[in-house]
DNA sequence: TATATCACATCAAATAATTTGATGGGATTG
DNA sequence: CAATCCCATCAAATTATTTGATGTGATATA
């Protein structure tokens, strides 16, 4: 009958609509009407469609358009097509309440005592039934943004690269933090006595230079720590009673009980911010996921 | 980003191909050089995509374009759709030997006496697992199959009409039939002797007006019957041993024992053919069927 | 830190597909 | 038989897609 306009594949949704209307209307013009095209334009699509399921789908029987045995057949399938189709056409909708997705945070020492606890119970409030996990963020947390291991990452990692976004949630200074009975305590230091002091050095595993001490070095200063440790865990004991003094991040020597603050000379700054990957950027439970985030920890 | 180059619904199953080798190669160009167009090409498609899903779909981490979540939701489905596509766009392909369908013949008397027993034994023989049922034409046969109450009809229903296809079985004539011991058994017919027979007429329900009286009524002859019976059913007991005589089909009228067959003046003849609906005619079961009925009862 | 390279986006021109409006033929209705 | 309805088909007009050239940003190389 037919001779092959197109060679096939050239096939689109609206003609796979066009068959459905047709089949519901038995019509080709009162489908063209519905459609508001002209009639000869369904009449093109349908043989685009006989051409390409080698089929008349439609035949003529006493006045109707009938569907012939294949055309039914195709047409219970495609209508499973436009429906999925149509699902996933949807804007991705997302009701933390109703979730059972998992999210992935990735961070280091500092966020998880600082910052996790609030964000946790925060989404635990909104979606009961998010699966959280926390995971650590060690050397270089981006890889792991890109190796999917996490979905944000949160932290001190600005980097402007591409692939990544990020967003600011605040900036943190350092201060020392030593025993009530260190003879120093409660004490104002210059730069000599800060540096003759005995430090406890933080090193976070050596893939982090903390601010203070890029300061304190392109002020031409050495810094000779008497113990260095690489966590900031268990800290508090180490330096009761002790004549150590750490410099830390002022919120996180906060949480540490019976311990001093002593602003030092070198105080630094660096920024904490969410990160996360371009891939993540529209998926509506990471936009919510970092806008708890944000809103629980800035300030 | 993008502009909306196009409302929606002009994504066609080739766009959905393009989607998919992207994410497989995770490279536009590679892709381009796969389906064998230029790059800007893809680019197009994909464009077109992202305006479609509202999302990027590909962004570039590292290098690498990486599908986003949704992408990768997206891709699930499309999967699932082209593989849908695929198997409905196969020429449909029929098994005899595998086939759990069902067809329905309808035909009458005539046809269920001297053809459905080898045809059903045919197409059980191909197709063990075939369920036929044999439905009565009655009045109009045609009907049946516009209301799908039958696959194909048997008979002698030879309607050129639109919507409808038939193929020639084989021509019948009529003959006459008696008791052995009726007294022009085996003698000579003429138009006279025949008209002066004590006739026992079939009018198969009023519906069907037999060959050999349209050819009688226009040599200007009328029968006028001593009984009408609506069905050859059991013929043969009310003919034996009566002075009774029915011009029936020859074939018919073999089938049955202890008769006689006499030529008739007026033998009249009609085509026995498979008669089918357009929306039927593709389809490889029914095609199967009628080639079975064909070739089984031609000849 | 500059420079070459790679990959995608974008633009205008060329090409291909679709839609339109007109027309014709087959089939149904009165 | 005439009037209609409905789909197929054709050429022209309109749109969409593809191409080839070029731009831009990011990565790799020197």
């Amino acid at each position: 009958m037919s001779q092959t306009p197109s060679p096939s594949g050239r096939i689109d949704i609206a003609a796979l609509e066009t068959l459905r209307l047709v089949h519901a209307l038995g019509s080709f013009t009162a489908a063209a009407e519905k459609l508001d095209v002209n009639q000869s334009a369904v009449s093109y699509t349908i043989a685009k469609l006989r051409s390409y399921f080698q089929d008349p789908l439609f035949v003529r029987e006493g006045g109707q358009q009938v569907a012939t045995e294949r055309c039914e057949h195709i047409l219970q399938q495609v209508t499973e097509i436009l429906q999925k189709l149509d699902d996933v056409a949807q804007p991705e909708k997302f009701d933390p309440a109703q979730s059972r997705s998992k999210v992935t945070i990735a961070c280091n020492y500092y966020e998880r005592i600082l910052m996790i606890p609030k964000i946790v119970s925060e989404l635990r409030r909104q979606a009961p039934g998010l699966e959280v996990e926390v995971v650590n963020a060690l050397g270089d947390g981006h890889l792991r943004l890109l190796r999917r291991e996490a979905d944000v990452l949160i932290g001190p990692f600005a980097r402007s690269q591409s692939g990544f976004h990020s967003r600011r949630l605040y900036t943190e200074h350092y201060a020392c933090f030593m025993d009530p009975g260190h003879p120093m305590a409660g004490r104002a230091l210059d730069v000599e006595r800060y540096l003759q002091l005995n430090h406890l050095y933080i090193n976070y595993g050596g893939s982090w230079k903390s601010a203070y001490v890029t300061e304190l070095e392109a002020a031409g200063h050495t810094l000779r720590p008497t113990i260095a440790v690489p966590s900031p865990a268990g800290l508090a004991s180490l330096l009761s009673g002790s004549n150590l003094v750490a410099t830390m991040p002022i919120r996180l020597g906060k949480t540490m009980d019976g311990l001093v603050l002593n602003p030092c000379p070198f105080q630094g700054h660096f920024d904490l911010s969410v990160v996360w990957t371009a891939h993540k950027n529209a998926s509506a439970v990471h936009r919510w996921l970092r806008e708890v985030i944000v809103e629980t920890c800035r300030g």
